[in-house]
DNA sequence: CTTGCGCCTTAGAACCATTCTAATTTGTTG
DNA sequence: CAACAAATTAGAATGGTTCTAAGGCGCAAG
C-alpha cells in the first residue's frame, strides 16, 4: 500500500466521522500539504495542486482548506502579513483572544518564563521576538485592563 | 502637566530620537492608543481620532500607527486576519518565522511547557488553543523539517 | 522676512487574500 | 433512470491595507 493511499484512508475516514465525502479535490490538496511541509498559503497550494488536478479552482482549494482544518486534520496558521491591532503596552504579556466577544486583553507573563519558552529553540535560530496568543472563552466577566 | 501633555512630550523624544517630527496627527492617534486599551483596529483608531481631528485620514492613520510601532512606542499584534497558512503537523508545536528568508519552520514544544505556558493565565480565563510565534532569523542553515 | 526643501498629510485608486453567489457537476439512494 | 444532496466551479464582490500623486507645513539658510 502506497503512502498516499494510506493518507487517502485516513483521510476518507476522517471525513466520514464528519459526515462529508472524500473526493479527488480534498485528497490532492491533503497530499500537497503533506509531501512539502512548508506551511504553504492557500495559492501556493492552489499552484502545487494544479499539477495534478489541472481543472481544480482556487475557490475549491479554500473550501478543501477549510474542510480539513474542520477535521482536525489540519492547522491554520496566521503570521504577519498585516498588522491588525496595536497596543500601546510594552511590557512583556501575551495575548487572550476572547472568541465570543472578539475582545483581546492583556496577560501580563513573568519574565522568566520568556526565557523558558526561548530555551525550546534549537542552536541556529535566533529569536528577536516572541508572541504568545490564546484562544478560548474569559468565563467571568475580567477587568478590561483598560 | 496634564497626562496628555506628558505623553505627548514622550512621543516627541521619542519621534525626534529617530529623526521623525512630532505632528497632531501623531500625538492623536498615541493619545487614543494610550486612552482605551482595547487592542483597537485601525479602523477603530481612524474612527476614535475623527472626534479630535475630522480631516484626518485613513492612510494618514496607518501612517502614524506604523510610525509607532517603528519607534517602539507601540506594538503591532495579529490575529485572524492575514494570508493564512496551513500545516499538518497536529503534534504541538511553536512557529520560528524567520524574517530573512520568509521561511516557517516547526518547533517541537515539550508539553509540559504548554502547561506552564498556560498556568499563567488568572481565573477566570478559559484558554482553547496557544499559539507561540517566534520571529528572527536562524544563523544557521537548519533542516526544514519537511 | 522670504525662499527652498523635505517631511507629512491627504484622497482616492490599486491591490490582494478571502468569501460569496449562482449555476453546474457529481455521487448516492431508491 | 429519477431525484436529491453534496461538492465544485468561475467570476464577482468584499474589505483591510498599501500605493500614488498632489498639496501643505515647518525649519533652515540667506
Amino acid at each position: 500500500m502506497s503512502t498516499a493511499t494510506h493518507n487517502a484512508e485516513a483521510l476518507a475516514q476522517k471525513l466520514a466521522d464528519s459526515g462529508l465525502r472524500s473526493t479527488p479535490q480534498r485528497e490532492v490538496v491533503y497530499d500537497v500539504l503533506l509531501r512539502k511541509r512548508d506551511h504553504p498559503t492557500a495559492d501556493e497550494v492552489f499552484a502545487r495542486v494544479k499539477s495534478g488536478l489541472p481543472s481544480i479552482s482556487l475557490a475549491t482549494v479554500y473550501n478543501c482548506l477549510e474542510t480539513l482544518v474542520q477535521c482536525d486534520l489540519v492547522r491554520a496558521v496566521n503570521f504577519e502579513r498585516s498588522p491588525t491591532r496595536y497596543c500601546p503596552n510594552l511590557r512583556p504579556h501575551a495575548h487572550f483572544h476572547d472568541e465570543q466577544t472578539g475582545k483581546t486583553h492583556d496577560i501580563d507573563l513573568p519574565p522568566e518564563l520568556l526565557e523558558k519558552v526561548s530555551s525550546v529553540l534549537p542552536v541556529g535560530y535566533d529569536a528577536k521576538s516572541v508572541e504568545i496568543i490564546f484562544r478560548g472563552k474569559a468565563t467571568k466577566s475580567v477587568a478590561s485592563g483598560g
